[in-house]
DNA sequence: CCGAGACTTTACTTCTACGTCAAGGTTATG
DNA sequence: CATAACCTTGACGTAGAAGTAAAGTCTCGG
């Protein structure tokens, strides 16, 4: 086989290294979630790197932001005009349209910052909390400890 | 009725102040979530402040960490042991057991403190891509809008 | 050209975290 | 003591996110 040119991957190849299922591939899919990649004659799904990429990107919005697969779609819906903007920035052609998209995009990047921040700022808040409250734990350890030393156990 | 002594609510009221539905209540506690709260003559359930303070919790447990029910127990139970030892912390009785308690208590807090700092690093990874990006997108926005003072819309 | 293993679609099942009645008991108040 | 507002358990339903099984198709190495 031409392993050369793009190194396409099977589904198999792909849920091994993004560490989801097959079933989970072609679900994504289904929800549009990923594009429908390409295919071999034979039907056999050939996903491309990018596809691992976004199939990571996917797994830590969910993780990390718990958001639904349907907000998760319209994160990635924006990457996607990202690329697209990317692919086709040199045809001048319809300036106002790329405008249009472009506003939309900020709009949603935005949206999706202001998210982000306010819990990683609500986490960092958690995590000082838990800091003092594993201090105080200690600390009774230690007290703990040097009561037993004065009153050994029987 | 003797509103005074202690201010005991009832699950509509706890409820209201948590926002979450009394169903949530009823199955939080059939989860273990919540210990079975007192009950007034007639099987009413009668909640405290603490309750409510809980619930507040394990919501933020949720919507934070995104973690399911089963894992909130888990910290759920912790806190629970936290009270117990602060309530009981006179009786010096039987000190190796506090010691083997407040242990587990430090495991389990130091493993969720784990948990909670790798996502909030991640976090703020996240964000500062999704700033990056942003200020890519802005950038573009600037550039387009030279281009159409050079060449306006026809 | 053939068989093992990878893949396809379709359909049904599971699990979590509740929502939504239903039918009836309790409590506070006029 | 009537009655509205509140509560009880029980049972069934649902949306999201897949898991699993079935029956058939494709690919590739030998």
């Amino acid at each position: 086989m031409s392993e050369s040119t793009e190194a396409y991957l099977q589904i198999g190849e792909v849920a091994e290294r993004t560490g989801v299922t097959q079933r989970t591939l072609r679900f994504y899919e289904e929800k549009g979630l990923l594009r429908p990649p390409s295919r071999m004659d034979g039907g056999f799904r050939l996903y491309s790197e990018d596809d691992v990429t976004r199939v990571a990107h996917i797994r830590r919005l969910q993780n990390l932001l718990g958001l639904t697969l349907a907000e998760i779609k319209e994160m990635v819906e924006a990457e996607e005009m990202l690329q697209e903007l990317k692919a086709q920035y040199r045809p001048e052609a319809d300036i106002s349209e790329k405008r249009r998209q472009l506003q939309e995009a900020i709009g949603v990047v935005t949206r999706q910052l202001g998210i982000v921040s306010q819990k990683a700022e609500q986490m960092s808040e958690m995590k000082e909390q838990m800091e003092e409250r594993l201090r105080t734990f200690e600390r009774w350890m230690t007290e703990l400890e040097q009561i037993e030393r004065k009153a050994p156990v029987a």
